[in-house]
DNA sequence: ATTGCTGCAAAGCCTTTGCAGGCGG
DNA sequence: CCGCCTGCAAAGGCTTTGCAGCAAT
């Protein structure tokens, strides 16, 4: 079949150290990271990765369910899919993507199953606000500006 | 003050047919229109008009919070900002885009808030899967390839 | 020896921007 | 009349793709 044949094509992927850095940089990131980051962060130890190979392994990853895409505002994040379920927390004053947990999805997508017949694959919920540091320095600037 | 200028300079904005067009569209569409569709269907009435003051239009109507910005995969939604609270459901089968309601969302800001102490301004429950039509219609294709 | 993978460069998308002219107020 | 707004074209930013050579198996 062909699901199969693609499969095996994939399975067939060499173990480039490109590869592996790149794993390496997901595996052991704290935050999320974009495309551009990863390189840059593999570059330092093999300075002449292009973005185009991050892109493509990047891509074969996600493929394979390795690692997933988050795309926030314009930028795509990656993660290593073996993460703990978690949501995502953006401060829009430093950018910063944290995480927290929110055990009540699952119910929700049973009841969205139950009342629409929709299958659901995928839930997450976004949070967007300030964190802690960001309020102070925001606080702070505009006390300035009176 | 520079926010009062700006504002005001905003607020001296004309009542061009373009834009006035713009904002039916968004107010009389069904679902969510990415800026494409959105220049699509003006044209209908006036040929000639621009992508790009589609985009004009969009962003400065976003920044009066009259309508709202959404990013799925690659690609941005517009709705007015006037819809009732909903968050999104996304076929990833026919990529249409639903909504539902989710009472809980409330109580998991005032969490977040208590527990981390981030100042929580946007909270959005997403949702991917598959509506009852594409599940019919990808369990035909596929006992087809049986 | 295959043939998958890489780097480079170019192309593709979507969105934004510069500019000259036009139109709303 | 003023100056905001538009259309056009070009530039930007990010991502994908074509290609020739290299290297892993």
């Amino acid at each position: 079949m062909q699901v199969e044949n693609e499969v095996d094509r994939k399975l067939s992927r060499r173990n480039t150290e490109q590869r592996q850095l790149i794993q390496d940089i997901l595996r052991h990131a704290d935050g999320h990271l974009d495309a551009d980051e990863i390189c840059q962060r593999v570059r330092l130890k093999l300075p002449g990765i292009s973005l185009s190979t991050v892109y493509r392994n990047l891509q074969m990853f996600k493929e394979l369910g390795l690692i997933e895409e988050h795309q926030f505002g314009s930028r795509r994040y990656y993660e290593p899919a073996s993460h703990a379920k978690h949501h995502h927390l953006v401060c829009l004053g430093c950018g910063r993507v944290f995480e927290f947990e929110c055990p009540t999805t699952e119910s929700l997508k049973s009841r969205i199953c139950k009342e629409e017949g929709f299958r659901v694959t995928k839930a997450e919920v976004r949070l967007a606000g300030y964190c802690p540091e960001c309020q102070e320095r925001l606080s702070v600037s505009a006390s300035r500006n009176r």
